[in-house]
DNA sequence: AACCCGGGGCA
DNA sequence: TGCCCAGGGTT
């Protein structure tokens, strides 16, 4: 019965486990320290798009001792935007995104970065950066759902129906009912440091999981595994 | 609702 | 080489 509604008891189980193994093999990034403007808060997530958290690491501070605010990309040359960017791939497509929001953002970006019309509304913000805004500008219960986040719950609860996540009901209504939580941004990093370091694609450390006992996918599939002895 | 695009990293 | 990574736009 994989993709049974999960009830309430399953979600909290899965939330305390979660939230306890993030405090002892939480991951640490600079764009995750307190005080952090809303222009860094925002160039981190479209930095990490489609780009491992440890390759942004290798430029992060590097990039905003170069770029301090909005308006120092606004009127940077297109070329040395890209050149910093290099490093970390899709450097092109990034580079013009950032200087074109930034030329953007440098106007008003308070009202733009307050409402989540105004952001659907600006090219190149998504769904995810749109949840991001929400969650670490302005405080609420968003998920940062992507791949990873989407491969945890599947696993752990049953698997969408369709393909594109943006679109899939299910496994939207889980994610927002997974961090709704006191400590929604910390649930969210637990999520994702979890699907990085454990809950991983390809070979998952299903063996040293503190999820196993309630898991989906460790009791439909990993068990089978071992009892067929393959 | 499916498909395409884009670069570095890694097994 | 193929798959993966804090996605987004287009058809």
């Amino acid at each position: 019965m994989p993709n049974m509604e999960p009830q309430a008891i399953d979600i909290k189980v899965f939330q305390t486990i979660l939230l306890t193994w993030f405090k002892e093999h939480g991951r640490w990034f600079p764009w995750r320290e307190s005080g952090l403007s809303s222009y860094q808060l925002l160039i981190a997530e479209i930095l990490l798009q489609r780009t491992k958290a440890a390759t942004v690491d290798k430029i992060f501070t590097h990039f905003f001792n170069v770029y301090p605010n909005w308006k120092v990309i606004a009127s940077a040359k297109l070329e040395e935007i890209e050149n910093t960017l290099k490093p970390i791939g899709l450097h092109k497509q990034r580079a013009e995104r950032l200087q074109k929001l930034a030329q953007k953002m440098n106007l008003n970006d308070s009202v733009l970065l307050s409402s989540r019309a105004e952001l659907d509304a600006i090219p190149f913000i998504g769904q995810y950066i749109g949840n991001a805004v929400e969650l670490l500008i302005q405080g609420k219960n968003k998920p940062l759902l992507d791949v990873n986040m989407a491969r945890v719950l599947e696993r752990y609860f049953g698997h969408r129906k369709l393909k594109d996540l943006r679109y899939d009901k299910y496994l939207q209504a889980l994610a927002h009912d997974i961090v709704d939580h006191p400590d929604s941004i910390s649930l969210n990093w637990a999520i994702l440091d979890f699907a990085a370091l454990v809950c991983q694609s390809r070979v998952p450390k299903c063996s040293t999981c503190v999820l196993q006992q309630t898991c989906t996918y460790y009791l439909t599939v990993v068990e089978i595994k071992n009892f067929r002895n393959e």
